[in-house]
DNA sequence: AGACTGAGTTCGAAATCCGAACTCAGTAGT
DNA sequence: ACTACTGAGTTCGGATTTCGAACTCAGTCT
């Protein structure tokens, strides 16, 4: 398969992707998303269990605070504390999350695949794939038309 | 929604993701990955394109190769030149980048979405979904058990 | 008073990133 | 033979990020 598309020469107005991966795309945010799904709300909480340095987390929470992706919530005052939590649109980031886990299992080395995805309500080993509304049909990554983007072979 | 699972405190043996986002959790490689997709192989042409200074490219190429991302070919000798091209476990990257290209579309701020992925047959917009092969259902992410998660609400 | 909590800051040292210029083998043109 | 060009890198010094460890600051607990 070959993607055709959208150029993007040094510095212009670059594909969305670009925006979101400029945001997005370093060791710690999709680990932070991850997180926050796993239920992590707290500085502190988030620190242990990624251990990432505290000057580096303060850092990525603002930015991703700032793109809509966690918002900051005082959870009490006196003292005032604040917590982090997904906003609708940081949720929406677990289809590529799922994507990126399901590849992790099957690709990675190292790690054997203790967790694998399944269907909750039978138990199956489930398979990525999209969906046409109008179509009424599942399809592969095959038939996608688009990223700037055709898939040849 | 929120996910159970995998414990992962400091140092630790990491599920399997966050080995992954090592190798491709940068500004760089998911960008690199999807240049690949969309045919391109040679080292300028990388260079160019995504306007990446080249001691960079030249190490994340590297890296990318050891872990089985990208191959090295050599396409041509005298003079000798080699070109990367995406291996299987490369090209199997795309679920995670489409829909990473999902949602910049519908949630990243600025560029307007002028691509918009579509179902190549019926032309009708998308929808990322799991389908089940045992089931022989598609369904959304709320039912998806693993990652270390489990997803609420 | 003294110890503890939680969300951060501040620090200097170490690792990465960058652009620009250079290398090296071979090819093409005059 | 001389020059220019190609393509895949390296080498350079300077700018930016990252790191861990220690500190702050308000308020609570004992």
């Amino acid at each position: 398969m070959y993607l055709r598309g959208v150029m993007n020469q040094q510095g212009q107005p670059g594909s969305a992707i670009e925006e979101t991966l400029r945001v997005v795309g370093d060791r710690w945010s999709i680990l932070l998303v991850r997180a926050g799904l796993r239920g992590i709300r707290r500085f502190d909480d988030f620190c242990d269990d990624l251990g990432i340095a505290r000057p580096v987390l303060t850092e990525r929470l603002r930015r991703l605070v700032k793109f809509g992706i966690f918002e900051r919530v005082r959870y009490q005052d006196k003292p005032v504390r604040y917590e982090y939590r997904l906003t609708e649109a940081g949720l929406a980031l677990s289809p590529a999350l799922v994507a990126l886990v399901r590849w992790s299992e099957e690709y990675s080395q190292e790690v054997s695949s203790e967790t694998t995805l399944v269907h909750a309500p039978c138990g199956t080993e489930l398979e990525q794939a999209f969906w046409c509304r109008s179509c009424q049909t599942t399809f592969g990554p095959h038939a996608v038309k688009g990223v700037g983007v055709n898939v040849e072979s």
